[in-house]
Order: C-alpha cells, then sequence, then structure tokens
DNA sequence: TTGTAAGCGTTATCAG
DNA sequence: CTGATAACGCTTACAA
C-alpha cells in the first residue's frame, strides 16, 4: 500500500522551475487563455512545462470543477452495429474536444446502474440510445437521448417517419400491393412512428397490410429469421416486406435463403439504418439510411457545449434516405 | 462560473448525522472492510449513508489513491467485429469490478495520444488491440496486448497458429490441392503466426502455393474484395482460399457473387476470427473462431487484479477451432 | 476505538 | 499582474 502514487509532474514542479507561484502555472496553462498574465512569466511557464513534460492531472482537474471531461453512452446492444455507429459518432467528437467516452452496455447492468455509476464519476454527460420506453429517467445529469423525444430529457432524433413512408413509397412504385411488415412491438419512437408511417402511407395508396403479413419479432437476426420464414410458409405471401431495422431484414433474407426462394425474385425486402452489414449480406440489402454517426456526434456536441438545456431548441430531425440496393425489384406477378 | 458544484451527499454529511468523525464513515464505508471499528457505529454510520443516499465520488476517491477505476481499451477500427466483441469481454469484467471502460478508437487520434490522455486520467490500465506492429509503446501503465507476443509488454493471446494449421487441413481433407491465400503484409502476430503455419502445414503434404495466388490486401472487405477479384480473374485460378480474417473473406464472397462464381462449389473460402457477421452473409462462412470475447474479458482481468506484472505468467494462448459452414465444400475436379 | 491533521493535483478567490 | 490560501471529497497515518 504506497499512499504516494508514481505521479508525474506537477504544477508545482512547473512553477519551482519557472521561479513563479504556482497558481500562475495554472492560470497560464489551462486557465482562462484570457487570463491577464505578463507575456513574460507566460513563455517562461511555456518553456518550464515543456521541458519537464508536464502533462495535466485530469483527476484532479475535475475534482475542483466538479465534472470529468467525459462522456457516457449507454446503448441497449453492442452487438447492434447502429449502436456502434452512434458511439462512433459520439468517440469522434468526444476526442476532438479532448474528452473520453465512457462504454456501457445495457446487457451488463440496467440503465439505472450504469446512471449511477456514471454520477459518481462526475459525468459531463450520458447519451442513452434506449432499448425500452424511457419514459422517466432516474436522474439527471445531462442527458440525451437517441431517436426517443421526451418532454423532460433533449433528445437528437433522425426522421423515422420519413424513413417508414420512403419504404412504402419505393415498394408501391415497384408495383408491389401484397406487401408485409415485420417489426418488434415496441412504443419506442423510431419504431412506432416509422411502423405508423408505413401503414398510413400504403394506405393512403388503397392498401392495407393483411393482419397476417403483419408479424412481430424481436429487433435481431434471429427475431427477423423467425418471423419471416413464417411469414413465407403462408399461401399465399407477400411479394414484398418491410423491416423494422437491418437485423430484421438480414434475418428475413437468411429465413429465403434456407428456404430455397429468390430474393427479390419471389420477395423483395427493405431493412432500415443502413448498418456496414447491409452491404455485405447477398444480393445487398435495400434499406433506408439513418444517420447513426451522426446522431451519435451531435449528441456529443450537445453535452459537451453544454447546450443541452435548451431543450427546446432539440434540432430538427436528421433527413433519412432511401439506398436501392440488390433486395427490392418490381413485382413479378 | 460556478465553483460549488451541485455536489450530492458527501461523507461529511453521512458524518454528522450518524454523529462520528468523518474519516470513521470512510472506515466503514470503503476502507478495509476488515478496520476495526465498534459495530454499533459501523451500524450507525451504514444507516446514515443508506437514508442520504449516499454515492461515494469515484473522482475524489481517484485522485487520492492515484487511480480512477478505470480501463482504457484501445482499437484499431470499431468496424470491425472483431474489436467489438473484445471490447464486449473487457466491458463484462469492468461492469462485474466497477470498473469504467473508456473506448478509445485509433482512427481518431493516434495510439500514442490516446495512451497520453489516458495517463493524465491515471488509467488502471490499457488494453491495446494492435493495429501495426507494436514494438515499444511510448509509456508504460498497465498494458496488455491482444494477440501480440512482446517481451515488454503483457499480452493475451490466441493461438493463431493453430488458426493457420486448422485452416490448411481443412482444406486438404476435401481435396483441394490448388489454394490461395488472401492476407495482409503485416507484421503481426496474429497474421504472421498464422500465414506461417498455414503455408507450412500445406507445405508438409507436399503442397506449396503458387506465388500468383498468394495475395496481399489490406484487412478489410473492401481489401479482400479487390484481392479476390483479382485472384478468381486468374486462369487457372485456385478451388480454395484461406482469407487472414473474415472481412477478407466476406470481400472475397461478394467478389465471387459479382462475378457470378458460386460459392463453395466454384471456390472454397475460410476465413478467420469467426465475427458475428461471418453467419449473416449467404452461405455463412466457415471459419476459425477466435475468442475474442475472452481475450478481452482476460486482458481486463488481469490489469483490474493488477496481474499485468506478473509477466511470466502470460498463460497458455486460448484455443481457437474450425466452424464449418457453408462456404468449402469438396472440390469438385 | 475514534477523532485530528495532512495531503492527492487542480482551480478559484482574494489580497498584495 | 502575481502570490498566498482555501477548497473539491476522499483516504490514511498518527495521536488521543
Amino acid at each position: 500500500v504506497t499512499p504516494r502514487p508514481a505521479a508525474g509532474v506537477t504544477v508545482h514542479d512547473v512553477a519551482r522551475r519557472a521561479g513563479v507561484s504556482q497558481p500562475t502555472v495554472s492560470l497560464v496553462l489551462s486557465g482562462h487563455p484570457t487570463a491577464r498574465v505578463a507575456p513574460a512569466t507566460r513563455e517562461r511557464v511555456r518553456r518550464a512545462a515543456e521541458e519537464l513534460g508536464y502533462r495535466p492531472n485530469v483527476v484532479a482537474r475535475g475534482l475542483q470543477q466538479g465534472r470529468s471531461f467525459a462522456l457516457g453512452v449507454i446503448v441497449p446492444d453492442l452487438r447492434n452495429p447502429f449502436s456502434i455507429d452512434v458511439i462512433s459518432g459520439a468517440e469522434r467528437v468526444a476526442a476532438e474536444e479532448d474528452h473520453a467516452v465512457l462504454l456501457c452496455d445495457a446487457r451488463e447492468r440496467s440503465v439505472t446502474a450504469h446512471l449511477g455509476a456514471l454520477e459518481s464519476r462526475l459525468i459531463d454527460g450520458v447519451i442513452v440510445e434506449p432499448a425500452a420506453y424511457a419514459a422517466s429517467l432516474p436522474f439527471s445529469p445531462n442527458l440525451v437521448l437517441i431517436n426517443e423525444p421526451s418532454a423532460d430529457v433533449p433528445s437528437v432524433l433522425a426522421d423515422m417517419e420519413s424513413a417508414g413512408r420512403l419504404a412504402a413509397k419505393h415498394l408501391l412504385q415497384l408495383g408491389h400491393r401484397a406487401i408485409g411488415f415485420v417489426g418488434p412491438a415496441s412504443d419506442l419512437y423510431r419504431f412506432r412512428s416509422m411502423e405508423r408511417a408505413f401503414v398510413s402511407t400504403l394506405k393512403e395508396a388503397g392498401i392495407s397490410i393483411r393482419s397476417e403479413w403483419f408479424r412481430r419479432s424481436a429487433p435481431s437476426v434471429h427475431g427477423g429469421e423467425q418471423a419471416a420464414a413464417a411469414l413465407v410458409a403462408l399461401a399465399p405471401h407477400p411479394t414484398a416486406i418491410f423491416c423494422a431495422n437491418d437485423l430484421i431484414a438480414i434475418g428475413a433474407l437468411k429465413a429465403c435463403a434456407a428456404r430455397g426462394m429468390s430474393v427479390p425474385r419471389d420477395l423483395s425486402i427493405v431493412g432500415c439504418d443502413d448498418i456496414e452489414t447491409a452491404r455485405l449480406v447477398n444480393p445487398e440489402l435495400t434499406t433506408i439510411a439513418v444517420p447513426a454517426r451522426e446522431l451519435g456526434a451531435r449528441a456529443a456536441r450537445m453535452l459537451i457545449r453544454g447546450l443541452s438545456h435548451q431543450r427546446a431548441k432539440t434540432p430538427q430531425p436528421l433527413p433519412v434516405k432511401l439506398i436501392e440496393r440488390g433486395t427490392t425489384a418490381r413485382v413479378s406477378r
């Protein structure tokens, strides 16, 4: 038990070497760059710091300022590339702003537990990509929700209604009229609003989805695989389906492959998110691109700039767009 | 600029309420649980803390102890699911041990820059999944390398030689003799030793890889796609190839699809890592499973338990295993 | 067994 | 413009 940790060079060391008092060093190095300190002194301090290889102790600074220069990111499932993209976007701006990113996988501990742990680290802000309906979070550091509008908490949104509408229009344009849907039974905005827009766009075109072509599934490959397998086992089955996210769509693709069905000839499939994997499957997945990295980046920027309090100012939803690839085609019958 | 951050309840508050001195509280709550303090007092403190909802300030504790109860993880590319698995494994044990995980993407800042930033956060340890030959890291907090043995730094390894050998044996067993290889020109153990074992296992069977069937590529989908496209454009081309990781293999699969070639009929493909995506492509990828999560978990455990100093004791390499799926078949000519 | 005092490295306040 | 001095919340030696 060594009470004296192998600390590096401190402001004291720099002060001694520069022949000034210790707070002066602090002022020069980190305090407001506008601080009035003689240019000569300033230069001397700079040099001393450089020569000694001074690196500020972020923990000490954090204790003093009551913050940690770090952001937390809580995601429902690290295995979904969408979450990775959100994280990646957040990481990018965090790195730019000299902030750290604390990664929290909600599969390991509950969101509440994670929030508590982050709070005791004086976290500057937390980005939450909700897994279930995130009505009231238990405490409030600076919080930003991804793709989940809330009265209490600021959020960063993509235009998921357009996502649903684009998918519907695309399928209609290809001549499909026997259309199915696979998605989770979820209250989350991202799913709910997309689904609603999809359904109502079809309805405006005079088409309603048969109830047995409307399937619920977990938002995962496995879920999509099962739901789609059941769907295509029906006679008749739809000529096209829209899946609430790419994982489900990829599962559907697998289900078709397993039955020897050809996509898009026997079934057109549209996904949502445009995760990396969408371009890796064969045929490549037609999908609605959701700017996940940008969502993460924006959230991080809001938190770091302390703008998360301007709740009214939740900015415009980010646009989504249809990416036509290989899993959709003109209806063949 | 409010110097008084909205700090929560502190040890002082608890002390006041329990009617004891502040250090006593510290002793009871976090100090060695063996500390001799009267059971009555102990109970009183516990109660007070509970009633006040006391949560220790990890930053303050960190400053005092010269550590941060956090681990850094530096990965070369967040887009590789292998890295995600390493992170995920580390996150699991970190969460169990009340440690945080600071995520560092080497695409955003250099490894050196990340290490510096982590050091000034008094990081307890850093897990590094190296991108390039990581000869001498610039400084030394507790460090563990993933899949890269080093004289100076402890590491956690998978048995990549077996990986190469298993791939070779599998292809030989299927009757292939015209065999190719696609992998990066890298000095990293994970690639180098696997490649060597692959080549020498073939040689033992009397087979040497034609030089034009031995392709270099970036360890990415795009790299694999290009290299494989060039490879299958040759006449004759091999009947089977081994790809140094799954991303490359998936790229190869795409190249085949683009040319209208059928896998595994026209070309057998073996990948390496067994990333999540390997099961999503069609046909599913035959690959060598590398226990990425377990690598991450072990590394985290070493760091947290402070065992990283027992360098001699770098444990046995973790076993790998062949996962036979749909991209390999008996040779057809 | 418990309370007192000191200090971790910083930043902030306030005299000089 | 600069230098003491006092926090920030916690742990740990040491004294009572």
